[in-house]
DNA sequence: CAGTAACGGAGAGCATCTCTCCGTTCGGAG
DNA sequence: CTCCGAACGGAGAGATGCTCTCCGTTACTG
């Protein structure tokens, strides 16, 4: 998405294209899938017409910005795959996943499903994510060390978990306070259970 | 709040405030503190100039209802401070806040720190739950069942983590999925640690 | 240097929200 | 039953915020 077919696109336009897809990242991470074409276009410092001469739509900046996001965290899932220990791989594949989400609240919106009207290329991309989350889980099973009823939906939930929690109470929320909710989660997590699950 | 000092309220207006303050709590459960106007009245089968006759703003009527809302969880915390059993008594408080919160989106907002210029009331009253979930946590620690790393902040973080997992990438939610995700953080919570805590 | 692709941003047009104002209704005391 | 004023309903004022269009201006490139 971020590269272009090697066309004969103007410098000038392609570095402000650049511009916009990286400021709607940072926007997007901060204020989620909402936010606005203003605040976008005043990151990238171009004007809003330029937003849609070339995206034709916010939705379809939203969705390039989205699908690059996923394609990273389909990447580390894919290492995480080839990982000699699969305790090891689920667990730092969650604590990865925890934090991207962290880092951009647009991503952690599509993961939770408060999405809407994306188009379908995004959702497929999300379709992946799972499967490849689903082989971890399983992988991490069959090698006895990840309790034997959860499923990659559990994972997800759990890696969606701490971001609510941002600032909560009026405490001061540290740096730390999510990975304590994920290590809690992930000693919960180890084979054998302690407890049966409900069923799902 | 509910209960008002009997002065001469004519029968007509009290009726109406009470609806008021029914269409107000379950339409903040469903669309949130930033339910609108319009919706509460609307549930209520009032005219807007009711509302704010009586409750002077849209803010002290949200009020109202939050405190409401946190006075009853208060009361369970306080039930399970004199339950026999230190950890029986930490966890089914846990699964019913986190019922409460997934029952009241409003609730959960006010949970994990979205709302905004509530009034100083609101504030105190989450302080004194705060209190009374640490003392649940510290007799549980006590009682030798729960690790002893954790603090009142992570219960709750814990309590709201379902919230944004209500839908979950195109996965049709079960009724207990949630209570799936906080067993699995039971299990993590229990003594002995399987592995340490990140400081806070 | 000329031609034209790309640009900037004012503002149209729409949606939505809170709260006010005032003519109307109706509860309840005498 | 009558009557008075407390309580009511809801149109709409006024504010905000959003996406997207249009067109005069700028500046890249052959």
């Amino acid at each position: 998405m971020v590269t272009a077919e090697a066309s004969q696109e103007r410098a000038d336009s392609r570095r402000k294209r650049l511009r916009l897809i990286e400021a709607a990242r940072s926007a997007i991470a901060e204020h989620g899938l909402q936010a606005s074409t203003t605040d976008i276009v005043e990151r990238a410092e171009v004007g809003v017409g330029t937003l849609y001469r070339r995206f034709g739509s916010k939705e379809a900046l939203v969705a390039d910005v989205l699908i690059d996001g996923l394609a990273e965290i389909q990447t580390w899932a894919d290492a995480a795959l080839i990982d000699a220990d699969p305790w090891a791989a689920l667990s730092g594949f969650l604590y990865a996943f925890t934090e991207a989400q962290l880092a951009n609240l647009g991503l952690a919106e599509f993961t939770s499903g408060q999405a809407r009207e994306l188009p379908p290329e995004v959702a497929e991309h999300g379709s992946l994510l799972a499967a490849a989350i689903d082989r971890l889980v399983r992988r991490a099973q069959e090698h006895g060390s990840l309790r034997a009823d959860v499923t990659w939906r559990d994972l997800v939930l759990i890696s969606i978990a701490p971001i609510g929690g941002e600032e909560c109470l009026g405490a001061t929320r540290g740096e730390n306070q999510w990975r304590r909710t994920i290590t809690i989660a992930l000693d919960g997590l180890r084979a054998p259970a302690a407890s049966a699950l409900p069923p799902e």
